[in-house]
DNA sequence: ATAAAATGACTGAATGGTCAGCCATAGTTT
DNA sequence: AAACTATGGCTGACCATTCAGTCATTTTAT
């Protein structure tokens, strides 16, 4: 019996040891939800489990439910994250003083480059479709739909502004901003369905070129 | 000798039997693919229930299972019975002695005029994401991905006469449909997110347009 | 009368979300 | 310094629910 208890401690120690050495995880948060942006892309929505998420990420499932409040919150903060960066990195390029038909050209090669370096990204988004927009919850999903829409409307934008320097035809120019992504979407579905061979953003210039000389005046 | 008649009598009776019964199996069937269609339509696929199916068709959850062996069965049956659809109009508009740029010019309109009249199939496909065919079981998805990527091939076809002819500039044909069919998609997407105010068909000057403008030499 | 067709209650599997408890660590006492 | 205690992050067994698919029974058609 006795000889238990200073076993019981040397295990203990040990056990110490071996948990200072790991630095304290804070950063689960971002653990998890890069875990759910593989499996989410990998799956969808309905068939990724929470338990997968958890194992992806090394923590238990209960663990997700201390960091997110649902699986559908998970998924939307995961859409929310890369879609802010994205945002971001297109706002810093139409910041410059450029022609429009310049910035265009930058956000086409901002936007190609964002896609080939986060293809699970566009995976999630692809699946986010008008129907899984009808069953979830309204919350985050709308601000999601909200930063989507405010891209296009960006884009919409820069477009009029081409249009009123008398650069680009005279239509609809939220058509055309819809259009221009309707190509981008396109050809990375293509890129992806590719098996992701060569380059994505290589085509910005097939992209640009074909959406510029489609609609200039 | 006295059983000869009757059976003959029976066997006609049987024939009989058969023939009116295949004819009201063909009305459930096509109940079915009809309600399913509008419900996967609606809520995608892994929300729709079969009972929902069922009920929509006014019938019971059973009777489904004897008409199609499962729900992918019922998912993907629907939307082939649509593509081939589809794909024999556009097929038929591709028969005429026009150029090339003719024909792209009716294969736009044609599609267009499908998307609009099937909206319901259009959100199905959209649906029908890389994530949903990871999923699913192999031989009707085959299919459908079968059918789609003959569709691509017979529009890159198409663009690559036109490329031989030198109307169009020596391009990826096949990213040049991709391309176009992008543009198409993502307008219908902008179409039905206007709670498909105005005509979707009317667009397709803009495609055309666009699009021709944008790859001709 | 009979066989096919239709039904819907039922089953088993899957899984989102919960929560009582564990245990590594930090703080406190001896 | 060692032992004890308190804290709360983390766990995973468990619960409640949902639903695809089955099949014993009923209905229908001839």
């Amino acid at each position: 019996m006795r000889s238990i208890v200073p076993l019981k401690y040397l295990e203990r120690k040990m056990i110490n040891l071996i948990g200072k050495r790991r630095i304290r995880q804070q950063n689960h948060k971002i653990k998890i939800l890069e875990a759910a942006e593989k499996i989410f892309a990998k799956k969808g929505f309905y068939p990724t489990t929470i338990e997968e998420v958890a194992k992806k990420a090394r923590l238990a499932k209960g663990t997700i439910y201390l960091y997110f409040n649902s699986k559908e919150d998970l998924f939307f903060l995961v859409i929310e994250r890369k879609l802010d960066i994205l945002l971001s990195k297109v706002e810093e390029e139409l910041k410059g003083p450029d022609s429009p038909s310049q910035r265009i050209k930058k956000v086409i090669a901002v936007h190609l480059k964002f896609l080939e370096e986060n293809g699970d990204f566009f995976k999630i988004m692809e699946g986010f479709s008008e129907s899984l927009k009808e069953k979830l919850e309204k919350k985050l999903k709308n601000r999601v739909i909200q930063k989507q829409s405010y891209y296009i409307e960006m884009l919409g934008k820069l477009i009029q502004e081409a249009i009123n320097k008398g650069e680009i035809k005279s239509l609809d120019s939220r058509k055309l901003a819809v259009i221009l992504m309707g190509i981008i979407h396109s050809l990375t579905l293509y890129w992806i369905s590719q098996k992701e061979k060569d380059s994505l953003f290589k085509d910005q210039l097939l992209v640009w070129e074909v959406f510029w000389k489609g609609v200039k005046k």
